[in-house]
DNA sequence: GCCGTTTTCGGCCCGACTGTTTTCAGTCG
């Protein structure tokens, strides 16, 4: 069983035990902070598990949460769950997925109607029967059918280029208002996730009620969910959810902190500043007024709400408000409770790379494969983009929809190479081939012409199903095989289209370190391939990184920026990416030289 | 259920908006 699959019934555990009721509420919090460790976890829990590892030591699991992935892994079910379903049907769980359906109102919904799916619910909202019952209403019923709606045509999740291309008229339309005096993009777009479930926008203004009466008017909006004296949320024609909140100037950095996140993050932040006497909100951080008598609440209550506030310490820039919790500012990036607090504590946050860094990029391709542009096209791009080095990664034969090369073609081609390379000594031509790993882990072209590139790239393109142990054996082989430097787009995915291919990823990290192999990051916003924790992995097991756009034309050498933010959030400094550096340190470090 | 420079009990993050309430619960981020 895979992370995400157990991290799935985690939550379903959660959420079940919250429709049932009666539960201490910090026990459900428990299964979804459980939720959040094994959901980040790069490495599969199964291998843990196989070792015998003490899985106690993951954050968030304790003895219960342990055995139940012990159970989960060995079993492949957790009887906690099968009891629980028993009382508590497990569709109800798919209700609460509903917009304005929680957890109170989904069992409301069963007890009262005996309603279990949402094609019941939708039966029975149609009827007329749920607005009849104590808590629910006309405007309930109706919200809950446009959810029933949406909630079948859904999209999922914005890649994060799209989300680029989506919300950037969306700043200037807010930009060329007069109220607006500054705005920003917070949430995940910030944190420069991969993918986006909704945008999170912050203004500032001292008119807070023309900016949302702007906002409102934007033209692609397509239906208002909320809107109220600070905030607003709609939903664009492209279904992408945007929510607007509009502060004072005074708040900005509190506010920019607050909604940039993680939620994990903020939560960390929060109980630090409680151990200092303070309190974080989006509005600032706070003195606690001395707390002489506090009334513990019965349960049920999860915020803290009514607690007295004393002077204000921090608010206006993100720098004062991690200043008064005792940290440096933390970048964005970083904010996903992967150990950054604790860095940040110790003074020990890494300088990421930048795309300044940059020196080079190591995979594209030209028209002598599937590429667009000609050779002098992409060296002139790459001369253009300030790069020292670039290496033509044209296809090997095996992808014979793509043109790809054999070595007959490779032999035309590096005569070219040489003859435009003389031309241009102002950048350094590497020659280069992306070369398809075959099934067996051989490569596709002759060892003869291996020797005559400068450096090679290895790629699976075919065969994604093979079982985790062959894809493994397969990978190490081409690993293994001499001539390999880079291996391209690891795992295959493509975001949203074909899932990652299976193969044991420390088996296979720690084979590409003995043998001086890096691997890609490829910042084609559909593959981020390495993805963030990967690649954090990779680092771990002394493996180096390249970060590469694999540009099918020339725009697309600007694609550079997707993978350098994939890499900040794997921790990475300019020092971890090779082609951050001169050429001699990359050829050295892939034995080259 | 988890956790520990106020450790093995007693805590556990904070606020806005909506709809249905006649003073607030539920949901959401």
């Amino acid at each position: 069983m895979e992370n995400l699959e157990i991290a799935a019934v985690l939550r379903e555990m959660a959420d079940l035990l919250e429709i049932k009721g009666g539960v201490n509420p910090f026990r459900i919090r428990a299964y979804r902070n459980a939720v959040y460790t094994v959901e980040e976890y790069a490495t599969p829990l199964r291998t843990l598990v196989e070792e015998g590892a003490d899985l106690t030591e993951l954050p968030s699991v304790g003895n219960e949460m342990a055995s139940h992935i012990v159970e989960l892994v060995t079993t492949g079910h957790l009887s906690r769950l099968v009891e629980l379903a028993a009382e508590i049907p497990r569709s109800l769980v798919t209700l609460i997925r509903l917009p304005g359906v929680g957890p109170k109102k989904a069992r409301k919904l069963w007890d009262e109607l005996g309603i279990t799916t949402i094609d019941e619910l939708e039966a029975a909202a149609a009827a007329g029967q749920v607005a009849e019952l104590e808590g629910f209403g006309e405007k309930t019923q109706g919200k809950i059918l446009e959810g029933i709606v949406r909630y079948r045509a859904r999209q999922g999740r914005f890649r994060l280029a799209e989300v680029d291309e989506l919300i950037r008229p969306l700043l200037d339309w807010l930009r060329t208002d007069d109220a607006v005096q500054h705005v920003e993009v917070a949430g995940s777009y910030r944190r420069r996730r991969e993918t986006v479930g909704d945008v999170d926008i912050l203004a500032i203004s001292s008119a807070k009620q023309a900016v949302i009466d702007r906002f409102l008017a934007y033209p692609q909006v397509l239906r208002v969910d909320l809107a109220g004296e600070t905030r607003a949320t709609v939903h664009l024609a492209s279904e992408l959810q945007v929510d607007l909140r509009v502060l004072d100037e005074q708040d900005a950095g509190a506010a920019l902190v607050y909604f940039t996140g993680s939620k994990e993050h903020n939560i960390a932040l929060r109980r630090r500043a409680l151990e200092r006497g303070l309190s974080v909100s989006e509005y600032g951080v706070f003195k606690l007024a001395a707390s002489d008598g506090v009334e513990p609440q019965e349960d049920a209550d999860l915020s803290t709400t009514g607690r007295e506030l004393g002077e204000r310490v921090a608010g206006r820039t993100e720098q004062q408000v991690y200043e008064s919790l005792g940290l440096p500012w933390i970048p964005p990036e970083l904010r996903e409770q992967r150990g950054e607090i604790v860095a940040a504590e110790r003074n020990e946050l890494p300088q990421l790379v930048s795309l300044e860094d940059m020196r080079g990029d190591l995979q594209m391709h030209s028209d002598w494969s599937d590429g667009k542009n000609t050779i002098e096209e992409m060296l002139e791009a790459c001369v253009s983009r300030g790069y020292e080095y670039f290496a033509l990664t044209d296809h090997s034969q095996a992808l014979a929809m793509t043109g790809g090369m054999d070595a007959e073609k490779l032999a035309r081609q590096l005569a070219a190479i040489d003859e435009i390379a003389s031309r241009h000594p102002e950048i350094r031509f590497l020659r280069s081939m992306e070369i398809d790993v075959l099934a067996d882990g051989s490569l596709d072209i002759e060892d003869g012409m291996l020797e005559r590139l400068d450096l090679v790239v290895i790629s699976i393109h075919s065969r994604f199903d093979l079982s985790t142990a062959d894809q493994t054996r397969r990978l190490v082989r081409a690993i293994e095989h001499p001539a390999s430097d880079i291996v391209g787009h690891p795992t295959g995915r493509i975001i949203g289209r074909r899932d990652a291919i299976e193969f044991d990823l420390a088996e296979v990290l720690d084979c590409a370190a003995e043998n001086h192999v890096a691997m890609e990051c490829n910042a084609h916003p559909n593959r981020l391939d390495l993805r963030d924790t990967h690649m954090m992995e990779a680092k771990k097991r002394g493996v180096p990184i390249v970060i590469s756009t694999d540009a099918h034309r020339v725009a697309e050498l600007d694609l550079m920026s997707y993978g350098v933010e994939q890499a900040r959030r794997a921790w990475l400094t300019p020092g971890d990416v090779l082609n951050a550096g001169p050429l001699e340190v990359l050829l050295s470090a892939l034995g080259r030289i």
